[in-house]
DNA sequence: AGCACGCCGACT
DNA sequence: GTCGGCGTGCTC
């Protein structure tokens, strides 16, 4: 046994566990070239062999290492900047390091050299022409949120030309497949091959060559779903986030990446621009001190307020001057699009007679339109109460706004969105998929204002300047939203056209209460009753860590943590969560959770 | 994650 | 007295 010097590689296996965070020794054998930081290599651990991470190199003592095997593919997945966020991502959302590593690396192994970008880069004149000129030369700006709704298209390839044409990549991240591709088609149009389109649509070749591609050779604009947030990508000279506070911009599994904090680490890191595109920035992005620039005409076209306390009574969905504007703009032939915040029937029943909600007797669920309920199927029967037979539904959802309009108008020109008639019905989710109208119409702001979480006025807001940007720009279109709290301050900022002030006011509450993004707020679930691991939670609490639960219920078990900084019960969680999932529970973390 | 090692029930 | 069940724990 001599003693011998040599150079040394920290690696972390690829393996979903906290354990191996720290990574393990290994010898990079002398006649091995081209290990680096960021090297995918092969290694042997315990009695197999498997993938990791080089996360750094150092010259010492290899006598009693094992020597690494191999490099797998040829093109380091991080550098040094990028391996910072991910290791402070690790952090954030609870996860193991290898986790958040593997989300920087491509489908399949990076290897070879890559195609350049070529083509024309025509001139086009940014809407932030001093922050364009800025990620062009290579400085550092400020996150900045530009506040605008439609044609993100055309603002991306403003934002963009001048930093392709220095030879640098730009991102696009967008919420979903369908909105990726829309983009990157009308991109095309101006910058041709230049634009590289990733999503888990696309084929695993395609998508490692776009990364491979991406990563050695500047000039490329990529326009992507969230994933790749993560990726090298030759750190891009700049950032757009299209609509940065849709739900798509957060991962649903853990662990919970947001992209806008992905995106806004990176910039700081990495020392790039980023721009957050959309009509109504996050509370959070505002806080964390992006600049703002507003444009001087209205974001989104023109509101108009019904108030529905004006109604005869009844219990209609639709206001009679509602239903009078359809009906003209039916008449017009024109496009109309009502939304309904709700899927199903209605959000709730009740007795005719003695005014009790209808539930089911076996399980408690709220009903939907039928006689079985919805959730274990057992016939409803009369009301438990008082034994009365008939019901009224409250409020509405789809089901039961399309029966009415279809009553009035027939069936001919009532259909969901998608179906091609004049007068679409749909929720949140056919949003990215209405034309543009001569007349949409939100059935009930009411239910949304008034959801019961924290964050349902900011979440409504959104959503309804959303709705609204669904008509066409111009004369002859109208937008109406029905409620009962015509003074309430979000229709007011709707009908401002503004949203900068209203958030702005609704952050300062937020300071105010001590409620994100003044506070940092994580939720602990595990499956099934796990009530009994309660003290294991408790004991993160203290003067500062405010720690709500047990929630025991629909199939699991919930803990909210919420205190003003987060950061040592991130690193306390890790310990307990590995206990949790090595006893066999099932963990999820979500960081900055949504729906409270 | 796997693959060891471990310590208890049914077999030649 | 051995084969194999899968609970616990470690991997440079």
């Amino acid at each position: 046994m001599t003693d011998s010097s040599g150079r040394i590689a920290q690696v972390v296996p690829d393996l979903p566990t906290f354990a191996v965070d720290d990574g393990f020794s290994y010898e990079i054998p002398p006649d091995l070239d081209g290990v680096s930081v960021g090297s995918l290599v092969r290694v042997p651990l315990g009695a197999r062999r498997i993938r990791g991470y080089v996360v750094s190199i150092r010259i010492g003592e290899v006598a009693g290492l094992k020597p690494i095997i191999s490099i797998a593919g040829d093109v380091p997945v991080f550098d040094e900047r990028l391996l910072e966020t991910l290791r402070w991502a690790a952090l954030h959302y609870v996860a193991p390091l290898a986790v958040l590593l593997a989300r920087a690396a491509p489908p399949n192994l990076p290897r070879g050299r890559g195609k350049g970008a070529n083509g024309e880069i025509p001139a086009l004149s940014s809407p932030l022409p001093d922050l364009s000129a800025a990620v062009a030369s290579g400085r550092h700006v400020r996150p900045t949120c530009l506040v605008t709704s439609g044609e993100e298209a055309d603002r991306v390839a403003g934002l963009s030309s001048a930093a392709l044409a220095a030879g640098r990549n730009v991102v696009t991240i967008c919420p979903t497949v369908e909105e990726a591709e829309a983009i990157a088609a009308s991109l095309r149009g101006h910058f041709g091959s230049r634009i590289r389109y990733a999503s888990s649509q696309v084929a695993a070749r395609e998508v490692t060559k776009l990364w491979v591609d991406a990563q050695i050779h500047g000039g490329f604009l990529i326009v992507g779903t969230p994933e790749v947030a993560l990726w090298p990508l030759g750190s891009p000279a700049l950032w757009v986030v299209v609509e940065e506070g849709r739900r798509a911009m957060k991962a649903k599994q853990t662990p919970t990446l947001q992209v806008r904090d992905l995106v806004r680490r990176r910039a700081m890191v990495e020392r790039t621009g980023a721009v957050f595109l959309g009509a109504v920035p996050t509370l959070d992005t505002l806080a964390k001190g992006a600049a703002t620039l507003e444009p001087p005409g209205r974001v989104w076209p023109l509101v108009e307020v019904v108030d529905r306390r004006e109604d005869q009574p009844g219990n209609r969905v639709l206001a009679d001057r509602t239903l009078t504007a359809i009906r003209l703009a039916v008449r017009k032939n024109r496009q109309v699009f009502v939304f309904v915040s709700r899927r199903g029937y209605a959000p709730a029943f009740r007795c005719v007679r003695c005014r009790e909600l209808r539930r089911c007797p076996k399980c408690g669920a709220g009903p939907d339109r039928g006689d079985e309920c919805r959730r274990c199927g057992t016939v409803l029967g009369p009301c438990g109460n008082c034994g009365g037979r008939r019901f009224e539904p409250l409020g509405a959802g789809l089901g039961r706004v399309s029966d009415e309009l279809a009553r009035h108008l027939g069936d001919r020109v009532v259909g969901p969105s998608g179906s091609g008639k004049q007068v679409l019905v749909g929720s949140e989710r056919d949003l990215p998929t209405i034309p543009l109208t001569a007349l949409t119409v939100a059935v009930d702001a009411d239910s949304m204002l008034m959801a019961p979480h924290y964050r349902a006025e900011e979440d409504a807001f959104r959503i309804l300047a959303r709705v609204v940007a669904t008509v066409a720009r111009g004369r002859g279109s109208r937008c109406l939203i029905q409620t009962a709290q015509p003074d309430h301050r979000a229709l007011g900022a709707l009908r401002g056209g503004h949203p900068l002030e209203y958030l702005d006011e609704l952050n300062e509450e937020r300071q105010r209460d001590g409620l994100p993004p003044a506070a940092e707020l994580i939720a602990v679930e595990v499956g099934g009753d796990a009530s009994a691991r309660a003290a294991d939670i408790a004991g993160v609490a203290d003067r500062e860590v405010q720690v709500h639960g047990p929630e025991v219920g629909g199939g699991r078990t919930r803990w909210f943590i919420q205190a003003a900084s987060l950061q040592s019960t991130r690193v306390r969680l890790r310990t307990i969560v590995q206990q949790w999932r090595d006893a066999g529970l099932k963990v999820r973390i979500d960081a900055d959770p949504i729906d409270l």
